[in-house]
DNA sequence: GTCGGTGCAAACTATTTGCAATCGA
DNA sequence: TCGATTGCAAATAGTTTGCACCGAC
């Protein structure tokens, strides 16, 4: 086994995948229409391995690591291999779909943010479950904080690490 | 070379490091005693190595990693192994004279906390420089979203990154 | 047909660990 | 003395990369 693995989690898809096949007005979800539009204006290809990528980090609702990503393709018979998925995945985070969320634990964990909040997390340690939280009222202190400093920010990373209620 | 590094920064001591030969009721800094204590406690032994460590820590004001850290004491002709390092690090912390600092760089920086008070960061994207801030008013917020969700907080971790005026 | 992309395996980076020699209590 | 600690080198773990073949445009 590689690592302690956090919560199994992603639950399936229930966001309009439609295929594209469906109505015509709306024949690619926006996600893909966005991927698609950075890949042609970067001069980049659309691959079958990048659209497979795709589809797949959308229907993860919540955080994941490359190693449980790439293997849980791999049952499904999706075949895209280790090494395409750590170069997809920047370029899903270049164009916005998707944000690498750090963590106590070593390795990166990712998770799509179109359409999404932003957030911040608590993160149990004992059972490694992840919740989402978000403050207007600490995101405004922060501005503030910046404010004063004349610093630009351009993205924070508020992780409160600690015990789960189940936990405790 | 190794990585991107961030500033060179560390400062030289400006903190009382008074030497053990001076005055007689405080024959060694309080760090010194607190560490003493916690390896006599567990019955871990106080060697060369972890207190050249020890001094080596307290000598820098900002956060490290362990190669500069390692780096540096060898420039200083202090012989302490990375191994020693990276075993003497994770004591310190567990009797509270150093906290890890979690930011996004691979790699783990530490810095001394002993006698300072908490605090966040302001990180710069452009220069590596690395600001401190506090914030009560962010503190409680955090500490009511955990009692509501009725989670334990332990630590948190909350890192602003973006430019800071000089590089803007 | 032309590059850019893919998969594989080897390379890298940060960190951890087994082991024999060494040292503190 | 005796077990804990050290340094070294080898082992891990996550991620990156060189290269030959393949495929999107």
């Amino acid at each position: 086994m590689r690592k302690t693995k956090r919560r199994e989690g992603g639950k399936t898809d229930n966001r309009g995948t439609a295929g594209p096949s469906s109505r015509r007005p709306v024949p690619e979800t926006d996600y893909e229409a966005v991927f698609r539009d950075f890949l042609q204006a970067r001069g980049l290809k659309l691959t079958r391995e990048r659209m497979v990528i795709l589809e797949e980090v959308f229907k993860h609702d919540d955080h994941f690591d490359i190693d449980e990503f790439h293997m849980k393709m791999r049952k499904k018979g999706l075949k895209v291999s280790r090494a395409s998925i750590y170069r997809t995945l920047p370029l899903l985070q270049e164009c916005g779909l998707v944000d690498e969320v750090k963590t106590t634990e070593r390795q990166a964990f990712y998770e799509h943010i179109h359409g999404r909040r932003h957030h911040d997390h608590l993160v149990c340690l004992s059972c490694g479950k992840v919740m989402e939280f978000y403050s207007p009222a600490i995101e405004r202190l922060q501005e503030e904080i910046c404010r004063r400093r004349r610093f630009k920010s351009l993205r924070h990373v508020l992780e409160i690490q600690g015990h789960c209620k189940d936990c405790a």
